[in-house]
DNA sequence: TAATATTGTCTCAATCTGCGACAATATTAA
DNA sequence: TTAATATTGTCGCAGATTGAGACAATATTA
């Protein structure tokens, strides 16, 4: 057990998605003087849960409890093993290697998706990296390994989802607008809806509550707030 | 390297179906002396692709080469530690537990489904078991450690993906009547489906190419028999 | 040549979807 | 006060999709 305590061989890699300012963003951590940026990620203690493990990573990351998480993917191509990576990044924290070597070793990841609230998050980096921080999904910056072909998979996976669950409900506050949660759709799927059909669709499938309506002041006919009534879509796994 | 070339705490469990009957069956093995059933399962080499590893124990198992592939889920709870299971397995065997010791460990799997044609495999045992046979979806032995939900789970994804994806082709012979598809699907699904809306819409899909009629002798009309065409669904992963 | 079982295809109704239209607001400007 | 403007909630229509039955066209046997 020269390990720390973790699993040898084992990772996860999330992708913990918000929404803000119309756009889909996501959560990247950036590591002292490397210049490197990753996804949030951690290892598997050898008497816990992988799901457990990846909740436990999401606390430290956003502060959050009992998210909304789905795992879709184990990376394990050879590809991926590059052991200097990792040996840059802990020279640049002057981390001696002494018991840390197996950091070095191969490591298959499973990855995982989340599903916040963007407001709810305050987003905290961990002893080995300056920042995490929000980035929106079509301004990231490069990310090492094949962090980015993973999050590629994760939104291919979201928006397969999106069809099947109501999942979208979990990137938005409490209450909500008809037109937030078509935002929110269109920045998942990636193209504009029609406004009458998506509210027709959403509304025959039962599951939201209508509340009074929403007055923000501007000049136009005040909309409703909704809330999502129904546990099935609301959290995961 | 005390674990014969495998990454430690890394295994891949494979639900292999196929279709014979009418209906879907899978591969389990039987273990010499212990009445354990299980999935065709192994491990990964240190220099070995994950998928790779998979597509070796595939092939070990059936003798094909190009299969149908793809990866499920990770599973990776405590509950499904049982070292005990193992350890039977092996005594059971006369094998000492010298230099396998790592096997007593921890283990999180990678689970994938594999759709190939029944009539070109050869089941084929491994040296622990006596037997790797085909079994009925409805007729499962009780198999060991979580390898019932792996199964469930697996078939769940096999729904889902049929919608989408093309997929129940390739668990059928090059060629194939319209009757032998809609069998198969029948057989996913769990559920008859309407003859004249199932040919209507497999044809409308443009992936069909329709060849001679096939006379099996019965006093009826003979159909076409119709084979495969374009890739993106024939192979996978 | 008639009888029987299946196949390929069509039709019709019911449902679902995409898209525009219209009346009903909130607020600001005149 | 009233008109102008931007949105919202909903409806209606045309086109596409789906579910279910019907019918003619075979292969083979009686």
């Amino acid at each position: 057990m020269d390990s720390k305590g973790y699993l040898k061989h084992i990772a996860y890699d999330s992708v913990i998605f918000g929404f803000s300012g119309e756009k889909l963003k996501i959560l990247i951590m950036k590591y002292h003087n490397t210049g490197l940026f990753a996804l949030p990620g951690g290892f598997v203690k050898h008497d816990e849960d992988l799901n457990d493990a990846v909740r436990r990573g999401l606390k430290e990351r956003t502060g959050l409890d009992d998210i909304y998480l789905e795992q879709f993917y184990a990376f394990g191509s050879m590809a991926r093993y590059k052991p200097e990576v990792m040996e840059a990044i802990m020279k640049a924290n002057n981390q001696t290697l002494d018991g840390y070597s197996w950091l070095l070793d191969r490591f298959i990841s499973v990855a995982y998706y989340a599903l916040i609230n963007y407001e709810e998050v305050v987003p905290t980096p961990d002893a080995l990296s300056d920042s995490c921080d929000w980035y929106a999904l079509d301004e990231l910056p490069n990310l090492m390994l094949d962090h980015s072909i993973i999050v590629t998979k994760a939104l291919q996976t979201l928006r397969d989802n999106l069809e099947r669950k109501l999942v979208g409900i979990n990137l938005l506050p409490t209450l909500f607008t008809m037109k937030e949660l078509q935002q929110v759709y269109e920045a998942i799927l990636g193209e504009k809806l029609h406004r009458g059909t998506f509210q027709r669709k959403v509304l025959s499938m039962g599951i939201l509550k209508r509340h009074e309506k929403h007055f923000s002041g501007a000049a136009n006919k005040a909309p409703f707030l909704y809330s999502f009534e129904g546990s099935p879509y609301a959290r995961k796994l």
